[in-house]
RNA sequence: CGGGGUGUAGCGUAGCCCGGUUAUCGCGCCACGUUUGGGACGUGGAGGCCGCAGGUUCGAAUCCUGCCACCCCGACCA
């Protein structure tokens, strides 16, 4: 393992895929533009998962599971949604391998077995969601139908990056229908709410919650809520969207419920999902370039103990010290592993947990067990405190909430720092270069104004945002009239 | 898919122009010993189809052709 990390200020891409990497949360794998997620990685993702899951559940969900494959005429029902996700599809067209005459050893395609109809590697789920929702739902009884799927799905990516953007990607995606159009409204909003909290009181991320312009919505949707966040780089990550789908995919898929009145009507839909690209967005949001910095709630330990001593006995007596310590914190809801490994140093030992972020480390030696204390070093802050044996247990406790916390102040900090209003477009574009970040800034509503935004500075609309802004202005870009500012910046 | 670049041990690399002993160095790995409060040290050792396939040559990591993979910049995107 190299001893340092590319630091940001050089080449914050280059951190962002070396620490990846050396953190061992993914590497690359032997298929292009696909991930293996490892042990470390996994362990944050499964984190993730348990408390949205949990939330999922709370708010009325459950889940399900839907085939990977999607037949073709099923695919291309609902036509915006094809046409949308069409150009990254990979798509399964023979079902046999045989061995191949001309090549000793070797297995080719069988062209005798060429299925009849292709089948598409979901990019996403509606289309065999709602094939299969048409058999389930046949009166407002059936209402509201709330399932969530843990899957997998595949994009066929020009560039991909770890956890940003790969060919595959594990996600979680929400399908529910409902009888009418504002309880899917409400549902949608919901979930973006879902996502929201959870981004800020567990990935101790901020996001600004907004709606998607015409452009930049979801194919299919009629409304695309979306949860932002900013990066250390001042570039913004979409972190999770929630889809009011209208009676797109109904009529799509002929999905009809008889009201109480005995009318037929068409149901309404959502759909709604965040992915492994959270794990990016954790990785950037937080950590420096000694490494990873995980908040508490998502770390897979907490607390590391590393212990210090030249012999055996000492061993011994320092281990006793150990054991005791994490039986108590264990006790108290505070995850903690022992590093009682004899093969690595501890200096070793604290420079690979920076690396690897976990929220506080103990070292105990010698001089702790002379003197009844511990030496605390917390990766937040990367301070140390020498803490007495009486206080230690109730101060870690509460350095779960502080770390936590304080990631998120300063995550705040960040962004408050950067983001801008501004009135011109040259302002725009200068302050764009410069620093990077939010801008804030009125719009005349049109697509063309985006557009020539977009290719003019690599900015897009984020969202307009959902805040109580409602201050009328007129469009930086055209001057022409806009009803309330919106949300622009440079994405991943 | 366009433009540029790179493939040599697990990782990072030298050698390539100008072909010629046994392919260089560092990290890591293995064994033993000494070490252990911020990435220890010594001694010994293992590990290579030089991206793949063909060609030129007495001889190819080195020259030629084709292919493949990866990286960077564009277009596309959670």
């Amino acid at each position: 393992m190299a001893k340092n990390l590319t630091t940001r200020e050089e080449d914050y891409s280059k951190w962002y895929n070396e620490l990846v990497i050396k953190a061992d949360l993914a590497e690359n794998s032997a298929v292009r533009g696909c991930m293996v997620i490892k042990p470390y990685g996994y362990a944050i993702w499964e984190k993730m998962q348990a408390e949205l899951d949990r939330m999922f559940k709370e708010t009325g969900h459950e889940n399900a599971y839907f085939p990977l494959f999607v037949p073709k005429s099923l695919f291309e029902a609902e036509e915006k949604n094809a046409e949308g996700f069409a150009k990254e599809c990979a798509v399964v067209t023979h079902y046999r391998l045989q061995n191949d005459p001309d090549k000793p050893g070797k297995l080719r395609v069988d062209p005798e077995a060429k299925l009849e109809e292709e089948l598409v590697v979901r990019p996403t789920s509606e289309a065999i969601i709602w094939k299969t929702y048409k058999g389930w739902i046949q009166s407002y009884r059936d209402l509201p139908l709330l399932i969530n799927q843990w899957a997998n799905v595949v994009r066929w990516e020009m560039r991909t990056r770890l956890f940003l953007r790969t060919a595959e990607f594990l996600w979680q995606e929400g399908h529910t229908a409902h009888a009418t159009k504002s309880e899917a409204v409400e549902e949608a909003t919901k979930m973006q709410d879902v996502y929201a909290t959870f981004a800020e009181n567990f990935m101790a991320m901020p996001v600004v919650k907004g709606v998607k312009t015409d452009s930049e919505r979801f194919a299919g949707a009629e409304d695309t809520y979306t949860i932002e966040a900013l990066m250390q780089d001042g570039k913004a990550l979409q972190a999770g969207t929630s889809h009011f789908l209208g009676q797109n995919f109904a009529k799509a898929f002929d999905v009809k419920f008889a009201t109480k009145e005995g009318k037929q009507e068409y149901v309404w839909a959502t759909s709604w999902g965040v992915s492994t690209r959270l794990m990016g967005a954790l990785v950037m949001t937080h950590s420096d370039d000694k490494g990873l910095v995980l908040p508490p709630k998502l770390a897979p330990h907490q607390v590391v103990i590393v212990p210090i001593y030249r012999n055996d006995e000492q061993f011994d007596a320092v281990s006793e010290a150990a054991n005791e310590l994490m039986k108590q914190l264990r006790s108290k809801g505070v995850s903690v592993k022992f590093d009682n490994r004899d093969t690595h140093k501890p200096g070793w030992k604290f420079n690979e947990y920076e690396l690897k972020g976990v929220p506080v480390r103990v070292a105990i030696g010698p001089k702790d067990l002379e003197n009844g204390t511990f030496e605390v070093a917390r990766r937040d802050t990367l301070t140390k405190e020498v803490m007495s044996k009486d206080v230690i247990i109730d101060r870690i406790v509460n350095l779960m909430d502080e770390i936590q916390n304080n990631l998120f102040a300063k995550a705040i900090d960040h962004r408050a720092t950067h983001t801008t209003e501004v009135e011109s477009y040259d302002e725009f574009k200068k302050l764009l270069e410069e620093k990077g970040g939010f801008f804030s800034a009125h719009w005349d509503g049109t697509e063309e104004t985006e557009e020539q935004i977009k290719k003019e500075t690599k900015a897009t609309i984020r969202c307009i945002p959902l805040d109580d802004d409602n201050a009328s202005g007129v469009c930086m870009v055209t001057g022409k009239p806009s009803a309330r500012r919106v949300l622009f910046a440079k994405a991943y």
